[in-house]
DNA sequence: GCCAACGTTGGC
DNA sequence: GCCAACGTTGGC
């Protein structure tokens, strides 16, 4: 899942333990999160920063439910198309996990074959959520303990 | 700030 | 249903 540190970072969710994925306003991201478990990990991405890529940990604790930002006028995700008796978005709650013990930058994400077809790396990709394999989880977090 | 890539909108 | 115009994302 990506979020903009400048907006939302790994660091903040580190503080509040717990939040409402919400503002997702794409129909496949949303369809990816209703498919979400509980229990599921998530690699939280940072984007739009200084050094993008994949920062650390989180976990699904409440599986998808109706996203109330899209009913109030003033949020800034605020969707008049979205009837409150059968919304349009949704959003999970995720936990803190923990952080990387370094940064797993875009550029390195690309640069390893072993994760190749990821969606994450895949040209032209806008996906604020998105699945990740066994597979390449497993690449990621071996690129996040070895040295 | 630029721009490629994509999603959405709306006229027809 | 097509497609041009427009808006957004996000790396650089």
């Amino acid at each position: 899942m990506k979020s903009e540190p400048s907006e939302f970072g790994i660091d903040d969710l580190k503080t509040r333990k717990t939040a409402h994925w919400d503002g997702v306003r794409n129909y496949q991201a949303r369809n990816y999160m209703r498919d979400m478990k509980k229990g599921d990990r998530i690699f939280f991405y940072h984007s739009s920063c200084p050094e993008p890529g994949i920062v650390g940990i989180a976990q699904v604790v409440r599986e998808a439910h109706p996203d109330h930002t899209a009913f109030d006028r003033k949020n800034d995700h605020y969707d008049p198309k979205s009837d409150p008796d059968n919304p349009t978005w949704m959003m999970v709650d995720v936990k803190f996990v923990r952080k990387l013990g370094r940064v797993i930058s875009l550029e390195a994400l690309k640069a390893d074959s072993r994760l190749d077809g990821f969606a994450l790396t895949r040209r032209g990709n806008r996906l604020s959520v998105m699945p990740v394999s066994d597979a390449h989880a497993e690449v990621v977090l071996g690129l996040a303990s070895s040295r």
